[in-house]
DNA sequence: TACAAATGCAATATATAATTTGCATAGGAG
DNA sequence: CTCCTATGCAAATTATATATTGCATTTGTA
């Protein structure tokens, strides 16, 4: 479940907070899908891809 | 929530029982998810991609 | 037309994503 | 050092994704 948020959050320089906020959710939700503890939904990826202009593929494609 | 699943699976000609199988979720997932009425996980929409051979990109970004 | 495979649909049950709350800890700024 | 912001962590609860079962309906094909 390993993904590209938390480097690409730290790049645009949002904290968790900011990017929970954008996309409805709470911080510890970011918090675990950036730890690869969490499945996330299909809708809550594709929030988090468009909050910081990114696709589905960018962020949760083939990270290993 | 649509997307391009029955439309790939189509052209490749399986059925939902035999993707399902090979994500290993039951035949009425499938079916759901290709209706739009499901929200599926992360790892679900990744096996589905991989199943087929799509990214997620492919499957499930910007699908109007 | 008739049969069979594929799909749709609906109710109930189970697993797990997401919330809520509270506190701990790390790090930077004054 | 002190204050403040950001993040980590953990337990209990709620919301919802998925399973299970059974039957109805469609669709292709002989």
């Amino acid at each position: 479940m390993k993904n590209n948020v938390k480097i690409t959050r730290m790049e645009q320089k949002i904290t968790q907070e900011q990017l929970a906020r954008r996309v409805h959710v709470t911080r510890q939700t970011i918090g675990l899908i950036e730890k690869g503890v969490y499945n996330p939904t299909l809708q809550l990826c594709v929030a988090i891809a468009k909050a910081m202009g990114k696709t589905l593929d960018d962020l949760f494609w083939e990270v290993d």
